[in-house]
DNA sequence: CAGTATCCGTCATGATACTG
DNA sequence: CAGTATCATGACGGATACTG
């Protein structure tokens, strides 16, 4: 990672993105925006994530202050999880990139086509 | 990658992220954004890439519509590298959040730092 | 100059099973 | 319910050598 720092430093965008490129961490995000939602819930709302990999997730983005951690000491136990803030914010941010993706998916997959179809 | 093709469909930025996600992506497209470049530069200006990645990541990149290479059939060999409309609409959107990491790059480091000191 | 080819190590992810 | 532990694997990336 040596490399990574070296990259962070001549665009801090890199840096950015590494709280946010995993494969799950958007995901998450997302399924944890529109409220406190607990463990389970995440489970169910993105699609194909394993236990193991939510869990993982859910403490980096904890780690990087983009989420609460709530527990409740009850039995069975309850866990919520919300957006911070600052993630809040960086979901804004996002929506740009978002409109951008959506104004350009057919122009991706068109280039991707003749890429392809050239060889 | 079935399971990301779900989560695209549940998140299309996750879509965004998978054309700029790779570990070199956004350091070439800097690099790439001040005008044509040549392969050389490119593995002057962009860190610790090794030749091979620089490869493997404008080919992915041209194949997005992203970068645009111009070959000049000299001797030696000239090849030029420069960002398409959507790749420069894409790099404005990016500001956005180069923008947020500015703003909290202290808070993540002090969130990292108190989640480390608690464990 | 601008690549390609090959080998190899590491890391992220997935599958599965167990627990306070 | 909300995790943790362990093992296996496949993609990703690095080093090195070769080429039109």
């Amino acid at each position: 990672m040596a490399d990574t720092a070296q990259l962070t430093e001549a665009c801090p965008i890199a840096e950015v993105l590494d709280h946010v490129a995993g494969k799950w961490s958007i995901g998450v995000l997302v399924a944890a925006a529109h409220g406190p939602v607990r463990f389970t819930e995440l489970e169910r709302e993105v699609a194909g994530i394993s236990r193991r990999m939510l869990t993982l997730t859910l403490r980096k983005l904890e780690r990087d202050g983009l989420l609460v951690r709530t527990v409740y000491p009850t039995v069975p136990p309850k866990v919520e999880y919300s957006l911070t803030d600052m993630a809040r914010e960086l979901y804004t941010s996002l929506t740009g990139l978002l409109g951008w993706a959506e104004r350009h998916r057919g122009d991706i997959a068109r280039a991707r086509a003749a890429y392809d179809a050239a060889g």
